[in-house]
Order: structure tokens, then sequence, then C-alpha cells
DNA sequence: TCAAAAGTGTTATTGCTACACCCATGT
DNA sequence: ACATGGGTGTAGCAATAACACTTTTGA
């Protein structure tokens, strides 16, 4: 079975019948782990560079569902919080000798080859999905598919790089509208938890105590009798999110939380 | 001459050699007059409906260029705020029996025909423009191209309702990032008009004292010695954006100015 | 019993809201 | 002279930042 590089599917090569031409998708799939951001990653066995996870747009899908379908396949995530933060669309974008390398690896018909040497254009997303739920879905015959730290990049398929960094600065952007923390960790979390998912995102320590009455006075967490055992001191209590108040808030004009200049 | 829906040129019909399958860009284009935010739309001169400024996207041609292209061949701007907020990329968002009236209205050829009967997705830019260096540039044997208040936009081709709605929502929410008065209104303004411009975009009247106090505090605009004379009342004082500043603050990191939860 | 990390509380400062009052101008 | 709308100031309240002390727990 050949698996193919940014194909949604495993087992046909797109087709200009079945695919639109021109346009692509890529997600940045974040979670977040051992107190850091991950980013997931994949690579073809012969190739040197690490590529998002990304695919085609069938002629009769949504553009979005794409990039669900794509986000889905490698982790098996149904429901996820996955959001458009731009299109790129620069003509030389993608560097075409590392698609002629593969090319050649993966021994590919020479009308199928022709599909990679087009342009594409692509419609970045970032996806924040919860780090436990996730089942790795790896064809281990043709590629690699990892978790990376955002501060420990490895080599990245042409403008990669520059799509990650986007993402990350549309989150930054959009921490006010945006439950970041609540889809990044687990149903329960602690305090502690929450905060650091802030920290790894804007990369900057925050005050415990403030940071909490902020939290709390969104009134979007309620705090749980249970507490959670972390190690030699005192054992934080669970909080919960309060998904049908998001709800309501998002609807009725959203914006969760101002953060004062300074924050950032 | 015949002037061509959604190409970016008025005299060659898009083909499959010069402009990428699958995608378009539109533009919104937002301007303040009379105290209304104004949209600028076109139509062609048999159709019922109105249009967003909108072309397809050279196969050489980032897909930014495209709608700066756009946006230049209707206003004659150049260097014009424009930014990417949405791509509509769902597979049925055109209504094809509009398309077929254009086609049999403007006697198209068959091949040409063809290409108005595709799917396309449409990348969506909102610019913000100063109403008064615009010069529009109309086709007047096929077409309108005029200026609608937000609030009384005529019925609209397709998805484009939807679009503009997207629009606007989008700088609502980046109303603290970009610089919208500033953008809208020429290089001298008063205190009142700015504020206008604020309360027409959020759709709420702001204090006028509190407006200004938040205004200055941010250190974005200069305070000038001269007044205008508007009519039998006090003379307001002139102000003036300060570029120099703003690249600045863009660059570390931005945030203009935070707003409360409660200014929405 | 000590270090590490959590819980809670207080105070000073800043920012925001909601006002009141004065000033310039055309009719 | 008066209505209109702009300029400036202030008191009360709310949010934020900075910081101290206590509690729990494993080693």
């Amino acid at each position: 079975m050949t698996r193919l590089f940014k194909s949604g599917e495993s087992l046909t090569y797109p087709t200009q019948e079945e695919y639109l031409d021109s346009i692509s998708v890529d997600c940045v799939i974040f979670s977040f782990h051992e107190g850091e951001i991950k980013v997931l990653l994949n690579k073809l066995l012969k190739s040197e560079n690490w590529m998002l996870p990304g695919g085609f747009v069938r002629v009769d899908e949504n553009v979005d569902d794409a990039a669900c379908r794509v986000l889905n396949i490698r982790t098996g995530l149904d429901d996820v919080f996955l959001k458009q933060f731009h299109l790129f669309g620069e003509c030389n974008r993608l560097d075409f000798s590392d698609n002629k390398k593969f090319i050649e690896d993966l021994n590919m018909d020479a009308d199928v080859a022709k599909w990679y040497l087009r342009r594409f254009v692509t419609m970045g997303y970032y996806a924040l999905v919860e780090y436990t739920k996730v089942n790795l879905n790896v064809y281990h015959d043709v590629e690699e598919l990892d978790w990376f730290s955002l501060n420990k990049l490895p080599n990245l398929y042409s403008d990669h790089r520059h799509i990650i960094d986007g993402a990350i600065s549309s989150i930054r952007i959009q921490l006010g509208y945006v439950p970041v923390g609540f889809q990044l960790l687990p149903e329960k979390f602690t305090m502690p938890e929450l905060r650091m998912v802030y920290e790894a995102i804007i990369g900057k320590e925050l005050d415990r105590r403030n940071f909490q009455r902020k939290m709390l006075s969104v009134g979007l967490i309620t705090k749980l009798e249970e507490k959670r055992k972390t190690g030699a001191h005192k054992a934080p209590y669970l909080y919960s999110f309060n998904k049908d108040r998001y709800a309501e808030a998002e609807r009725s004009g959203m914006y969760l939380m101002s953060w004062s200049s300074s924050f950032f």
C-alpha cells in the first residue's frame, strides 16, 4: 500500500477529477503535554523534512470538511476545535525540489507526479486537541508521525515553518475569544495546568493568584470537590469547563476575557 | 468591450491557462461617509443582484496580490489596508442559476460559460479605504458600481451577503488590533469623527469624553493646532495618526487598545 | 522537618464609568 | 440669547498587579 503525501485518503492518488486543483489544506494540530505545546508532524521515511498533516479538497467537499478529514485520519478525533487562520497564497511558496525528490523516492507515475509539481495555495487551519484522546494513526511503511515541542521543531518542508508561526500568532491574538485552555486540557484539570497552558502559549510566566482569580471571575469553570495528587505538596483542586455557559457566551457576542496590554 | 464578471481585468475572459481553477477572491471594501459605514458593490446592468468586487488569481500571482489588483481596478487605490478574513469554501456556496442568467445575458461562448459553472472557493478580504481618495472606475456599458450603507444593503449575489457579514464581524473582533478609524478617515480628522467611526462599527453610542481619553492614552494620535468649522458650535480640534508609532507598536506585538467586555 | 507547590487574602494603583460644567459659534 | 456640540475635570467604583502568609504532602 502506498501512503500518499498530502492525500487525505491513503489508497488513491489525487486526480483532477476527484480533487480541486490549486487548493490544499494544512492543519497545525496543537496539544499540550508535559508542560509544553506540541505540534503534530509527519515525515516520509525517505525524506529529511517534516510536514504538517495536509490534504486536498474533494470536488464535492467543503474546504472546512477537508480539514476535518485530514485531522481525523491522523488523530482519530471527530469533534475538534478547528479553525481557519490564514490562506498561504504565494505563488512560489512550495519548494518543488523537495517534491521532485519524493516523486522519485515513491516512484510515482508521470501523470501523478504532475499533480505534485502544480502550484497549490493552502488554507491553514489550527486545531486544539487533547493529547490523551489522540490515537496516532501512522502508516509505518511510508511515514513517521509524531508530536514535536513548539520550541524544538525539526526541519520543515517548504513554508510549513512559516505556517506554524502563523498559527501560533493567530492563537495569541485570539486568546480572548477562544477557550484555549479548555480545548487543550482534559475534562478535569487543575488550575496550575490551565495556567501552564497559557504560559506556554504567551511564553511568559503569570502570577498564580491573579490568574486564578481572573479565570474564576469569567464564570466558565466550575470547581470540583476532588483533588489530584501530583507530588510532594498540597494536592490541587480539579476544575471543569462549563460547556453550556460557553456556548451561551459564544452566541451572545462572545468575548471570554479581556487581557490588558501588559499581559503580552 | 465586454466587461467581465469577476475578472480582474476587463478585456479578457479567464481561461484555465491564465488563472487558477477553483479559487477566487472577493473584496469587501469599506469606507466611511456621512456618518455611515459604506460597502462598495457592483452590478451587471441586466442583473438584479449586486456583487462584491471580485476576481480570479493569475497562475503567476500571489492570492493577496490578486485581491490588491481587484481593489485597485475599482478604486484606483494602491496602498490600502487589505486583510484576509475568511475562506468561503462550501461546495454549494454559489447560486448557479444566477450565473446561468448572466451567461445568457452576456451571450458567452460555451467554453467561457463552463468557467462560470465551475465550483469556486473564494478568499474573503476586507479593505478599509478613505472615501474621498476613491476614484470609482465604472464600466458604464456593462455595470453599475456604487457605495451602499451597511444598514441598507441591496439584494446580493449568492453568498455575498454572508461574506459581508463575515467581514464586519471580523473587524469587530479585531477592533483592538487594527487601527480602523485611521484607515477610514483622512489624514486629519476630528475626535467626533473618529468616534463616529467606532460607533458605526459597533452599532452603539460611546461616551464622548471617555472615548477621547482612551484614544489619546494609546499615544498613536497627535493633536494639531488647527480646528475645523463644522456648524453652529465650537470648532473641534484636528488630530493626525502617528504612522511611525503605529508601525513600531505593530512590530513589538501590536495590541493597540484593550476594550473591556462591556464595550461590546 | 524541610522543600515544593498549592490555597487564600490584602493593599496600592490603575483604569473605567458616569457624570457636570464651561466654551465657541451660527442663527 | 440660545441651542448645538465641543473641550476639560472629577468622584466612585471595578479591575489589576504585587505581594505574604498558611496548608498539605512526600521524602
